[in-house]
DNA sequence: ATTACTGCAAAGCATTTGCAAATGC
DNA sequence: GCATTTGCAAATGCTTTGCAGTAAT
């Protein structure tokens, strides 16, 4: 899809991600009397390794297949723990596939889809935080986490 | 896309709605060369007779068993044509199961979800509004329309 | 009379699950 | 050596679709 101006392609944050997020995984699992498997090291590697989102059955399909062989069923149990350790957030909406993105290290943010690129925009707002904050006293409302997305189309650059 | 122009109702009930919004469906549907069936009019109705939101396969599944039959699969499609004329919005989100609102006379707004009961609040802010205004523009994106969703808990008021 | 629409049931498809075999501890 | 996990594959469950009959124009 997009490759090109990746703003974070010069940082091998992913990797340096993994290797600070891998062990805490670990005290995750061990906390819940869980194993440390090898498939689950495998797909959570696979998920640093990504960029941004991805579709969890994207990333099933892929390592179905692979060399380091991970089934689908692993995978999005998986990704189920890896949600519940709070390592990925699911960004599923309009889709039928479950969206999934790392955000150890990114701090949460949101999401402007361009319906025609299917490109995602990330962005964080303070201004937005705060008046989600007043909203939900108002009601009397605990958060615990949200999602905004906003779809439309990037304009094209001036032709 | 939006709704009512100039015409604000003071009175938002659900059955004057309906009154006001199925020959605007009509000439939707004339306009597209489609024809005003029975099943359209039921499905329609029924929607309008909803508060907030609803799922799909709900009201799919209270209509095939009615004494106002209609298949699912009329629903599903009368559903698609009532989204693609705006009379409702598909609010998707954790759940596997498509959920719908309608929203002619109620204007757009988004929901606080409580995991605890399943209730849905409503709210709408000026000031996210704004704020999202001006990321897109920062952005040089188009909005055609987005979707905030909270999740956590409505605190327990006494007792 | 056309031709779109409906109903039904079968097909899709992402995701989940049951169970025997494999693996971590 | 046991309990947890994995890997299949079969099952789910919402949604979509093909087709023949039905209804709208």
């Amino acid at each position: 899809m997009s490759s090109g101006e990746g703003k974070f392609s010069q940082v091998p944050e992913d990797d340096q991600s993994f290797q600070e997020a891998w062990p805490l995984f670990v005290d995750f699992l061990k906390g819940k009397d869980s194993r440390i498997t090898q498939a689950r090291q495998i797909v959570f590697e696979r998920v640093f390794a990504r960029h941004d989102h991805f579709r969890a059955d994207d990333l099933a399909a892929e390592l179905a297949s692979g060399e380091n062989h991970v089934s689908r069923g692993t995978v999005y149990r998986t990704l189920d723990l890896m949600t519940e350790a709070g390592f990925v957030q699911k960004i599923r909406d309009d889709d039928v596939h479950a969206h999934y993105e790392h955000i150890y290290g990114h701090g949460r943010h949101d999401h402007l889809i361009c319906e025609k690129t299917g490109e995602f925009i990330e962005f964080s707002s303070p201004v937005i935080s705060d008046e989600l904050d007043r909203i939900c006293r108002e009601h009397g409302f605990t958060e615990r986490f949200h999602r905004i997305v906003v779809f439309g189309a990037r304009e094209d650059k001036k032709k």
